[in-house]
DNA sequence: ATCCTATCCTGTAGGC
DNA sequence: TGCCTACAGGATAGGA
């Protein structure tokens, strides 16, 4: 998304700004059209999960999508209105940005750019595997002591920021990693692993504009196409691609896990892993 | 500090 | 067809 809306809005200059006035996960503050109108984008930015969309006059539009959320853009708006739209934000030459989250678990604020990291949504984020891809004996540095599972870890954004749910399990089945052991028991070669399909996983998932299998679309309403290349999220009893055992579905802090019990074991025998 | 749970919200799929 | 439940890409407050 941050790719995509730099193609499109940088150098637009903000009309106006319309808000639906409700609530997503905080409020979204009155002062926000005003922070934007007027001026021009001049960069967009990301940390983890959150955007930032720099402005002229050191402001910044924070956003995270949540859920549901997804940022639209139009050369032409249409004039049928979308239902669920948030924030319609109009450029002086006629084209637009729209904000759509049905949940309304996103996020949307305007904020001082020098201030950005001090927001308290992004100052509890960990390092950023895209921009510092992690080294093994990094992430095992950050899981030592823990007891949570090694899924948890790399869900929460505290510890490693921008990983989701889909691509949790994505990263541990390619490592060969049971998502359900403690963080602080993986090897450092199972460490190594998991660094390296991490990388891996969000590189690719990027080029192919991400993962669609309901809602989400890239900022010209198109899915993603790295559903395609999913070995075991949304997979449960299918066979896995590797060795034909039925995918399991398991739950993990009321998220859905999936993994592959054989190649996801201890004694899982590893492509190119001597024998 | 770390962890776990419930919660916010709407839409959709599947069972009956 | 309607009605019901379960589940969905996330983060956070609050309690143990």
């Amino acid at each position: 998304m941050r790719r995509m809306l730099e193609a499109h809005v940088v150098g637009r200059r903000v009309r106006a700004v319309r808000l639906s006035g409700k609530r997503l996960r905080d409020p979204v503050p009155r002062a926000t059209p005003r922070m934007l109108a007027g001026r021009t984008i001049v960069a967009v930015g990301r940390r983890g999960k959150y955007l930032l969309v720099s402005l002229e006059d050191g402001v910044t539009l924070l956003s995270h999508l949540g859920m549901s959320g997804r940022w639209l853009f139009y050369l032409e708006p249409p004039a049928a209105r979308l239902p669920h739209v948030h924030a319609c934000i109009a450029f002086t030459d006629g084209s637009a940005l729209w904000y759509q989250d049905p949940r309304r678990f996103g996020l949307l604020r305007a904020v001082r750019t020098e201030a950005v990291d001090l927001d308290p949504a992004i100052a509890v984020l960990g390092p950023d595997p895209i921009a510092t891809p992690p080294t093994g004996p990094a992430l095992a540095a950050l899981a030592r002591g823990l007891t949570l599972s090694v899924k948890g870890f790399l869900l929460d954004q505290r510890r490693i920021a921008g990983v989701g749910n889909i691509y949790a399990s994505e990263i541990l089945h390619r490592a060969g990693v049971d998502p359900r052991r403690r963080a602080s028991s993986l090897t450092g070669a199972e460490w190594a692993r998991v660094a390296s399909e991490l990388a891996a996983v969000l590189d690719e998932a990027i080029r192919r504009f991400g993962t669609t299998f309901s809602m989400y679309r890239t900022l010209w309403n198109e899915p993603g196409t790295y559903g395609e290349k999913l070995r075991v999220y949304d997979r449960a009893a299918e066979p896995c691609r590797r060795c034909g055992t039925p995918i399991r579905r398991i739950v993990q802090g009321q998220r859905s896990t999936f993994f592959c019990p054989r190649c996801q074991s201890r004694r899982a025998a590893r492509p190119g892993a001597r024998a």
